[in-house]
DNA sequence: TATGAATGAGGGTTCATTCAT
DNA sequence: TATGAATGAACCCTCATTCAT
C-alpha cells in the first residue's frame, strides 16, 4: 500500500519525528548489512549502529520483518527515482539500455551500502520455510521492466529480434547485481570503467545484424531434453 | 553412486562406511541447502534430511565448517570434471566459450540441486566475523579461468581486444550463477534455450569487429569521478 | 544487601535493577561453585540456584567468562576491603603476618563460599586451550604483596634474613587455600583454632634466630641438579 | 581390591600385553592431564596422546572413573615406593620430616607430569552430584600418614607438643601440591631450592622450645564464634 | 516514546558411553 | 582385542520476540 513511499515524502498519520526515526533506524539496518552481512545483521546490532536500543526498533517497526520490508521499499524507490529520468531522458533503445547499466552503476557508486544490503537480502532472506521473501518483489519487478523495454525495441527493430528478452534481461541484471560483492572484496574498483565496459558488451549483444549463431558444439545437440 | 562422487576413489585411511557416509551426508546438505537455503540449513535439518541425528554429522565431519568444505570441493571437482573435456575439445575460442557456458548449465540441469547449493553457499557462507568465506577459493578460481582463455583469445585476435576480460568474465559467470535461483522459482525453465540464448549473447559480445562504442549517455562523462 | 556487593556502589550507567540483578546473580554463581564445583556450575544450574532462567544469566552478563570475571572481582574486593585495614594496624613484621593469615581465614569464616568459589576458580577455570585464566591475576597477586611484605620485614630485621620470601608466601597461601577444601569436607572445622595454628607455625618459620638448618638428609646432595 | 597394585608387577589373570597396554594409556592420560588439565583431557585426546582410539580405553578400563581410579592408584604407589625407603632410612624425626619433604619434591622434579596430573586430579574430579572423587582417598590419606609420623614425635619429645599435627600436616601437604602449580607456569623453577627452603620452614615450625606465641592481634579474640 | 528485562527456541560443539563388527 | 559408528545429554551462545515500566 505504502510501497511507493518517496524518500522525501513522510506517509500520512506519521509524525515528523517518527518518520526521522524510521529514516535513521532504516539506514542503520543498511550499513550494518552491507557491512557485515544480512546473516550478522541481529536488531542489536543494528540498534547499536543506531546509536539506540534494540526495543526502539521494535516499537517502530513491530519486528525486523517490517523493518526490512521498509528497507527494500526505500532502496528500490530510490534506485528508480534515480535511474528513471536517466533512461527516459534517451530517446532510443540502445540509449535507454546504456543509460539503464549506466545509472544503475552509477547509482551503486553514489550509495554502496543501499546496494550491497539490498542484494544481501534478496540473496538471503527467507521466510519461516525456507522460501525467498523478496525474490518476486524486487528482484523480478526490475527484470520484468528491463524485459519489457528489450521487447518494445525488438519490435520497433532497434534491437535484433532473435533473442529472447527474458534471458536477456536476466543477464544483465545479473551482471549488475555482482558488482556489490565485487565492492565488498575490492572497494577501489573502478565502477566507472566496469559500468562502461557492460554497456558496451550488451550494446554487442543486442544490436541487429551480425552472424545469427556462433560456433555449434557437441553441446548443443543436448539443448532439447 | 559415491564412487562418482569421489572420482579418485577413497580417500586412503576412510573406511567404506565411512566413505559412503559422508557422501550421504554431503548429498543431504546440498539437498537441504538447495531447498531452505544456506541460513536454514541446520545440522539438525541436514540431518533430518540423511535421515540420522546431528551427533552422525559431527561425528564424521567434526563440525559444520569441514561439511561445507568438502561439499564444495566435492561440486568443484565435480563440475570441473564435466566441463573440463568438454571445453577441451573445442578448438576454436568461440568454441570453448560456448561449450563453457553451455556444460556449465548442462552441470546444472542434471545437477540442479549441486549448483543451487554451491551458489547459495558463495554467496551466505560468512565466518563469525561477517568475512566471506568462499568467495575466493570456489568464485574467484572460476572467474580467473575464465577470464584467462578470455585474455588469450584476445590475443589470437579471436575475440576483439578491446574489452576488459575480467569484467567479461563476471558477466558471464554472473550469468550462469543467476540460472539456479530461476530454476527454484521456476522448475519448469529450459536450460538448454537458457544456455544457447547466453552463448550467443556472449559470443556477440566478444567477436571481433562492429561499431567499437555504442551510444554515448550523459552517464559516460561521469566515469572517471 | 547487594550495597555492600559493590561497595563503591553502583556502577555509572547502570540500572538499580541491573546492579542487583547481577549481584544476586553472582551470588548464585559463588553459591554453586562452591557447592558442586566450577566443572559442574554449568550456567543452567547457576540459573537454577538463582531461580532464573539461563537467559537471563547470559542477558546480564553476555556470557559466562564475564560473569566469572565479575565474581572474582567482586570476591577479591571483598576480601581485600576485609583484610587490608586489619593488616595496616599492625606495626610489627609479626603482626602483620599473624593479621594476614588471621583476618584472611576470618574472612573464609565469615565468607565461606565466596572462598571456596573463588580457589575453585583459580584452580579450575581454563582457556579453550588449556591454559589457566586467573593464575596470575589473583593468585600470583596475592603471593606478590606478601612475598613483598616479608622481604621488608626481613630487610628490617624483624624476619630472618635467611629464608627466601617468595617460597615463604608460596607456602602460607598454599596453607590458606587448603583450608576451603577442608571445609567442604568437614563443615565443623574450627576456623579460628586453624588460623591460631598456622599464625603460629609461620611466625616460628620466619623469627629470626635458631639453628639455621636442620638435619640434612641424602637427599640435600641432590639439590643442584 | 587390586588398588595394591604394584608398578612393577602384573594383577593376576591379565595377560603381558594387557598390563602393557594399561601402563601405556595411564601414562597417555597422565600426560594429557599434565597438559590440558583435567577438563580438558577427555578420552579422545588421550587416545590421541596414547597413539589409539578411543574404544581401546573404554575396551581395556570399562569408563573414564576407572581408568582415573588406576592413574591416580599407579602414582601413589609410585611416589609411596619412591618416598617410604628414604623417610624410613632417617632415624630421627627432624630427618623424616625433612626426607618426607625433599623426597616428595624430588619425586616431583623426576615424575612432573605425574604429580601434576594426580594434583589436577584431586581438586577437580567430581561425582555426578558434584562431590569431590578423590578427597579422601589421597589426599587425605596423605595427610593422615604425616599426621600420625608428627604427633608420633611429639610423643617423644622430638618436636614440641603444642602445635595440632593435623593442622600441620595439612600446611605441609598444601605447600607441598602447590608447586605442581608453580611448576607448569615456571618450568625453571629450581625445586631442589624449593624442597630446601620447606624442609627448613616445617623444621623450625616443628621443633621444641621458643616463645610458645607470637604477638596476638584483635582478630585472635574472635577465635571462638 | 523509549528502554530495560526476560523468555524460549534454536544453533553448533564436546563428550562419555553403547553397540556391532 | 580393537575399532568404527552412533547416540544422547549437556554446554555456551545468539537472537527475535514479549512484557512491564
Amino acid at each position: 500500500m505504502w510501497s511507493e513511499a518517496s524518500p522525501a515524502g513522510q506517509k500520512p498519520g506519521r509524525t515528523f519525528t517518527e518518520t526521522a526515526r524510521r529514516a535513521q533506524i532504516v539506514q542503520a539496518a543498511i550499513d550494518t548489512i552491507a557491512d557485515r552481512g544480512y546473516g550478522q545483521a541481529s536488531l542489536v546490532r543494528i540498534a547499536e549502529t543506531a546509536g539506540t536500543s534494540k526495543g526502539v526498533i521494535v516499537y517502530h517497526f513491530g519486528g525486523k520483518d517490517e523493518l526490512i520490508r521498509e528497507l527494500v521499499a526505500e532502496v528500490v524507490a530510490r534506485g528508480v527515482a534515480y535511474m528513471e529520468p536517466r533512461i527516459d531522458a534517451e530517446p532510443t533503445g540502445a540509449g535507454k539500455l546504456r543509460a539503464y547499466i549506466e545509472s544503475n552503476l552509477a547509482f551503486m557508486r553514489e550509495n554502496r551500502n543501499h546496494m550491497v544490503a539490498i542484494v544481501e537480502i534478496v540473496l538471503n532472506a527467507r521466510a519461516a520455510d525456507g522460501s525467498r521473501l523478496y525474490d518476486f518483489s524486487v528482484q523480478d519487478e526490475g527484470v520484468a521492466a528491463l524485459q519489457q523495454l528489450l521487447a518494445y525495441f525488438q519490435g520497433t527493430g532497434e534491437f535484433r529480434a532473435d533473442f529472447d528478452p527474458h534471458v536477456m534481461a536476466m543477464a544483465i541484471r545479473a551482471a549488475i547485481n555482482a558488482v556489490p560483492a565485487q565492492l565488498a572484496r575490492n572497494s577501489a574498483l573502478d565502477i566507472g570503467h566496469y559500468a562502461h565496459e557492460l554497456a558496451d558488451l550488451f550494446h554487442r549483444a543486442t544490436r541487429p545484424g551480425g552472424n545469427p549463431r556462433g560456433p555449434s558444439t557437441s553441446q548443443r545437440s543436448r539443448r532439447s531434453e
